[in-house]
DNA sequence: CTGAAAGCGCTAACAA
DNA sequence: TTGTTAGCGCTTTCAG
């Protein structure tokens, strides 16, 4: 009804309504069954109209809208990824492998950063959902049941990562957080530290508490329950929570972080208790975070393959219909640095100024 | 023709075809117009009628399709956000900032990760122009004039962020990298560097190389060419580039790192060498990684507000037309820690053997 | 080989 | 207030 200026845009840059395939029909002097079949490739078209539609094309500067495509086909070539936040450096790294995969794939990715909060991820999926994205990848809080089956119903593939969710029968990409995080605290354990804290993110998130809780039980000792603080995944939040943990009473003598942003936490309270690593107290954590070599003494992770997991999450969601196995389980690495050392009780309550000057000061 | 079967899906689980508006307007027994009025809130429609179309859409799990509506609406409420690295901490905050200011503003973001890369921009461009994006906010890399060219005229609003291409007038949001390049330049000189090392990304990712050659021209001192090297933005790369730069013969007695990644390269060489910081050279990198007060020592850096440039960005693309200043500068900062010396001639080439060894090495 | 026409799911204008 | 209708831009039969 008001789209009778819109035929001759010439114009360099102003935003006229876009070109449509009728447009270059007509430029073309075509049908529109021509142009589309010119265009996908699917279909047969003379040579000469092939060379018209291409050259009309080119004058017009006509970008085919994906959305009448994806209506009509319904399929968008888009994925859609839930993680919980990009700066942790192993969502990056994730994030980044099915950035690279979808590439390949000719997908395209919604990113979406949902901070391990069940609310936050509903909304994301919901929407993920009404833009009939052909699959999302999550890290699942665990909650929205009905959200995730609605997705089924759909025709969106789901793909999980990082934990499981009995209630849900989707394929799932996992690092057994569990084996990781008691293989790093029978470590611990093993150079003789019993007073372990950990430092974990939101329930939900992995599975690295029970893996810290068997390792103990698995070795006849108490788990110090006043030691074991879970955690907001901001950094100030984990900060607080950091400190509290460095300045328990008796003080832990070995510190296990459940994320490499966590672990940095860990770190500065650590050094901000005046403390030094390994001699007063060791640190381990999870991931394998590019800084995590370059600090001193370089720290010991349990190493995820970040990126490989992005890749073939992005695959797997790609590869439609439920084949295969559910849950893929993929392997950690305990990468031994130099950030836990031996429980030394001689070393009692540490004295950085001279037992004199202490207390003088004091006195 | 082969859509008969899909009137009773009530199959809990089973791809079967998404509910449309019109289900809802059956199964509510009103009118297509009467749903559309009640689920977007605009127009008016009686108690009952809403209550029963609500009912419908609950019973039928019916979720409203973005591309009906974007085809009709001419908008998608998505965004597209083209970054060079996800795994490079800025970017990673900066994206952060990103998503979470479209997520307050009602909008989703494609993130596309193009490596610095013409033809990967080019590619990646396309594809958000043909899935009509509202905006997309982008780092360029100066070329492919011409896409950015249709997207204006495709009522796609672009703005760019880091770096100003000058055919192009585009709303632009930048931090000053030659001016901090510059700084940080001069704060080495000012200690006594002369030997410098610059290691930078590929040419047209930021200004750094001109502000680096600005100080020394300033200063009346020489470039030292031989100790001015680009690498692509990938781990691998900057450390070998690194490397050779540490190895140079005349040593360096700093080195300049123009993005986070590359000083963790150049850090590692650092060590590689032998070299200790700032004893033996100083080092000094754009963007304050979250890493970089946890080495020792600290790495003093130029710092960039990585998140809020991301959410600014956000705003601007979104708050369309074009309003205001083309390009806007947001501050930098150097953020001096301890990883910068003064220069120390008396150190000599330094000796990690006897010298007396290494003659007898080499005989 | 090619043009015409139907329809994907939605909104908005119009008529009732 | 409400139902009907006309497209938004595209792909895909189906005739010609």
């Amino acid at each position: 009804m008001s789209d009778h200026e819109a035929a001759g845009g010439r114009c360099p840059a102003e935003p006229g309504r876009a070109m449509t395939m009728k447009d270059v029909a007509e430029a073309a002097g075509v049908g529109l069954g021509t142009v589309s079949r010119v265009l996908t490739g699917k279909g047969q078209a003379s040579a000469a109209a092939r060379e018209r539609v291409l050259e009309a094309v080119r004058r017009l500067d006509y970008r085919p809208s994906a959305l009448g495509r994806g209506l009509k086909l319904r399929r968008t070539d888009i994925l859609g990824l839930i993680v919980a936040d990009l700066c942790d450096p192993f969502y990056g790294e994730f994030a980044e492998g099915v950035l690279s995969a979808a590439r390949t794939l000719g997908k395209h990715v919604i990113v979406c950063a949902g901070g391990e909060d069940p609310a936050t991820e509903r909304e994301y999926a919901e929407v993920l959902l009404q833009q009939r994205v052909d699959g999302v990848i999550a890290f699942p809080t665990g909650g929205n049941v009905d959200v995730w089956q609605g997705a089924r119903r759909l025709g969106v593939n789901v793909v999980f990562v990082d934990r499981v969710v009995e209630a849900l029968d989707v394929p799932t990409l996992v690092v057994d957080n569990a084996s990781g995080s008691r293989a790093a605290t029978e470590y611990l354990l093993a150079l003789g530290h019993r007073r372990i804290g950990y430092l974990g993110g939101p329930p939900g998130a992995g599975q690295h508490e029970e893996g810290f809780r068997a390792a103990f039980h698995a070795a006849g000792a108490a788990v110090p329950e006043e030691l074991v603080v879970r955690t907001r995944p901001t950094r100030e939040s984990a900060d607080a929570v950091a400190l509290r943990l460095v300045r328990a009473d008796p003080a832990p003598t070995a510190l296990f972080a459940a994320t490499s942003v966590l672990g940095e936490a860990a770190l500065r309270a650590v050094r901000a208790g005046g403390l030094r690593v390994p001699r007063d107290v060791s640190v381990l954590m999870f991931d394998d975070a590019p800084w995590a070599s370059l600090v001193s003494p370089p720290v010991t992770v349990v190493s995820r393959p970040a990126r490989r997991m992005g890749v073939e999450a992005a695959r797997l969601v790609t590869a439609a219909g439920p084949g295969g196995h559910p849950v893929r389980v993929l392997p950690y690495e305990l990468v031994v640095r130099g950030s836990c050392g031996p429980r030394n009780p001689a070393a009692a309550p540490v004295e950085t100024v001279p037992a004199g000057a202490a207390r003088e000061a004091e006195e």
